[in-house]
DNA sequence: TCAAAAGTGTTTTAATTACACCCATGC
DNA sequence: GCATGGGTGTAATTAAAACACTTTTGA
């Protein structure tokens, strides 16, 4: 199973600008780190981009879906087999790679950094999380499009689906997911009209057990179920 | 063009089943006609679907992007050129073609159907607005997914945006606006509740000129811009 | 003990829903 | 002239927004 991982690994990231026409899943890979909401960027060792900040990608293979295909790529990044992806949207502009046509089919997924240390692969030169608010200018392709574009989707799906990945620990504080939900819509939220919102929900239960290390003694809550 | 466009419906619907790995527009058309939300489907003459209803669409060629192929299929079918269309969803399961690997992304647009009489072409032995509610139980391929995804989209793009392409005429009743919505939400709504909500967005002007033929005499409304 | 963060209700405002009568027109 | 559909406003309910003090804990 590794050997296969790699071997998709360098499909995705070794051998960049050398492929016929294909399909590529891209994946912004959303994280919570310091109260800040965070994007997940590579930079590859080769190719046209190579000194540009990207999204994480692979190409789609004869035998498997899109979905499956983005669940392949955050498996090389990540090591896990079950995050939940989003689609977003197809990129198939004519010239959006140098070298062979390339349509993209871009996801989200959401995860909890600390969760998933990222290992430094050969191809890639850096790797690196990235405040949404404190993206680099020289991202590649059209991928700070593709980032728009998937944190549009996500702010919309925040609001009305309450689904937040594991973007939070098992357990958090209201205030822990206050301050997420205020990065992801990059507004401050009323502290008190949030918990009655997301208390009446009946979504979240109080575990009694008050986080340790914290000032004022904070709840610790989880999802029900 | 004509012949371009002939070219490009026979690749369309002439010769299904006989492509190497495509990436097609499949277009969720939608009508309002007789105060119901309809969508177009065709038949075609050849192939394991030929006794099936399908989505029109056509395949990407090299030098197009998905949207403007999904524009040239709405060229081919009604001969419109400036249709706004809207990108619902990529599909990629590996067999939902009987023959090649087919990749299909999705639009929706919305026109009036009075003003786009549907020609018969020489490939395809029938064409008809169904009713969103009466559809055929004979859809090929996953094109009855399809179509449920494009309508929910449509539905959540209602509510936010009150883009309602030209499924209405130049100049309409707000009786006529209202008896879409219900259509498309399929719900009835509060006749003084949905005026006073459309009038005050301020989109909307009364021409003063009252619609003849209608018990009541109501004002013909437009939009403005 | 004091600074920082947690926890908690009520009032005000805005948005949504429910509801009934008279008027204009076609037949 | 009468049946059908068009036009209109207000009250009731519900949801959203604004707002301040006390308690807990770490330093």
């Amino acid at each position: 199973m590794k050997i296969v991982e790699n071997k998709y690994l360098e499909s995705i990231q070794v051998q960049p600008d050398s492929y016929e026409s294909s399909i590529t899943a891209d994946i912004c890979l959303f994280g919570f780190k310091k109260g800040h909401l965070r994007i997940l960027l590579v930079k590859r060792t080769v190719g046209k981009y190579k000194n540009s900040w990207l999204l994480p990608g692979g190409i789609m293979d004869d035998n498997e879906t899109i979905d499956e295909c983005a669940h392949k790529v955050l498996r090389c990044l990540i090591g896990v087999e079950n995050v939940h992806i989003s689609q977003v949207k197809a990129y198939t502009n004519i010239k959006r790679h140098p070298v062979k046509r390339v349509i993209t089919i871009s996801f989200y997924a959401l995860i909890k950094p600390e969760n998933h240390p990222i290992e430094q692969k050969m191809n890639v030169t850096q790797i690196k999380w990235f405040r949404l608010n404190e993206l680099p200018n020289n991202i590649g392709f059209d991928h700070l499009e593709i980032i728009i574009d998937a944190h549009n989707l996500l702010k919309l799906n925040l609001k009305s689906n309450l689904i937040f990945g594991e973007l939070l620990p098992e357990t958090f504080t209201l205030n822990e997911m206050q301050s997420l939900y205020e990065s992801i819509l990059n507004k401050k939220l009323d502290r008190r009209n949030f918990r009655k919102k997301i208390l009446q929900m009946n979504l979240l239960e109080n575990t009694g057990i008050i986080k340790k290390g914290i000032k004022g003694g904070p709840y610790l809550f989880r999802k029900i179920k």
